[in-house]
DNA sequence: TCAACAGTTTGGAATCGTTCCAAACTAAAA
DNA sequence: TTTTAGTTTGGAACGATTCCAAACTGTTGA
C-alpha cells in the first residue's frame, strides 16, 4: 500500500496575513497557493504546483501559477533556482543557503547557508551591485 | 562610424587539428563552427552562433548547432553555463572560473578561477559524486 | 451598503528555445 | 571506386513560459 505523508498546509488566516505582510492583495487563488506552499521547505515547480492545487480541489489557471510564483519570489516568499535550461525550480527556504543538483534525476538538495562559502569575489564592474551569490554544487551517479 | 574589431578565428586546418583531437570527425559545419569560436574567451548562445555562421557566409542549419555545440560541450572544447530557464550559454573558456552574471541585459564576465574559493561544500549524499561547483554571481545596475 | 475602479484571473493562442525526424549527404574505410 | 556509418538538413513537434483581451473580484469611499 501507499504510504502517504501529510504534508503541512498554512492555514487562510495564516496565508492572508503572509499575502498582506508582503503587499500582495489576498485574492482567492493567491491565498489557496500560499496555503499548499506552507511551512516546509520544497523545491516545486509551475506545473508541479498546478497539479497539486488541482489535487487540492482549488484549482488555478495555469498562467495564474506563473504570475503569482513572480510575485511571490519578487516579495522573498519565495526564491528562485535555475539549474538547468528548461527547468526552473522554486524554493520556499528564502534564507541563506545553495544546492545540490542531481544531474541525472535533476533532484535540488539543500546545502546550509552556514556550511558552504564563497571567498574572493571580486568587485562587481562599475555601476553594478552583487544581488545574490548562487552555487549549485552538480553531482552524478558515481 | 562603427569600429568593427576583428575577432580572431582559427585557421582551418587549425580547427581540423583540434577536431581530430576531440575524436570529431572534422566535417565542413564542424570545421567552420570551430573556426568561429576561434581563440578568444566567448560566451556565445546558439541563435547566436547561427546568426554569426550566417554571416560568415557558412549557413550551417540550427539543429547542426545544438548538436555541435553539444558534442563540443561533451569533447570539453566548450562549456555549458546556465544562468537563467531558456537562456543557455556556450563558454569557450573551459578553464576553471565562474561567472558575473547581469539580470538587466543578460551578459556574462568571466571570474579568475583563482580569484574566487568555494569552501565547505558537504559530503554529497551517498552514490553521488561531485561532477562541477558552479557559481553564479547575480548583479544588477544599482 | 453598494457603485466604481483597479487589480486579478482565465483559457487559449502565441512565442521561445530546443529537440526530433526521416531523407539526403559525405567523410572515411574497404 | 563502392560501401557504410556518421552527419546534416528543414521542418514538424515539443515543453515551458508568456501574452492577450474578456470576465471577474477585492477594495475604496460615497
Amino acid at each position: 500500500m501507499k504510504v502517504s505523508r501529510k504534508r503541512k498546509t498554512l492555514g487562510a488566516e495564516e496565508a492572508v496575513e503572509r499575502l498582506r505582510a508582503a503587499g500582495l492583495r489576498p485574492t482567492r487563488q493567491r491565498v489557496a497557493l500560499a496555503q499548499l506552499l506552507g511551512d516546509a521547505h520544497r523545491h516545486i515547480s509551475a506545473e508541479g504546483l498546478h497539479r497539486e492545487a488541482g489535487k487540492a480541489g482549488m484549482p488555478v489557471a495555469l498562467a495564474t501559477i506563473y504570475n503569482t510564483l513572480h510575485q511571490f519570489t519578487e516579495a522573498k516568499l519565495l526564491r528562485e533556482v535555475v539549474v538547468g535550461s528548461g527547468r526552473s525550480y522554486f524554493d520556499t527556504n528564502t534564507g541563506d543557503h545553495q544546492h545540490f543538483y542531481c544531474e541525472d534525476d535533476g533532484t535540488l538538495i539543500d546545502i546550509e547557508g552556514n556550511a558552504i562559502e564563497v571567498a574572493g569575489v571580486p568587485t562587481p564592474p562599475k555601476g553594478m551591485a552583487v544581488d545574490r551569490v548562487d552555487v549549485v554544487v552538480r553531482v552524478k551517479r558515481s
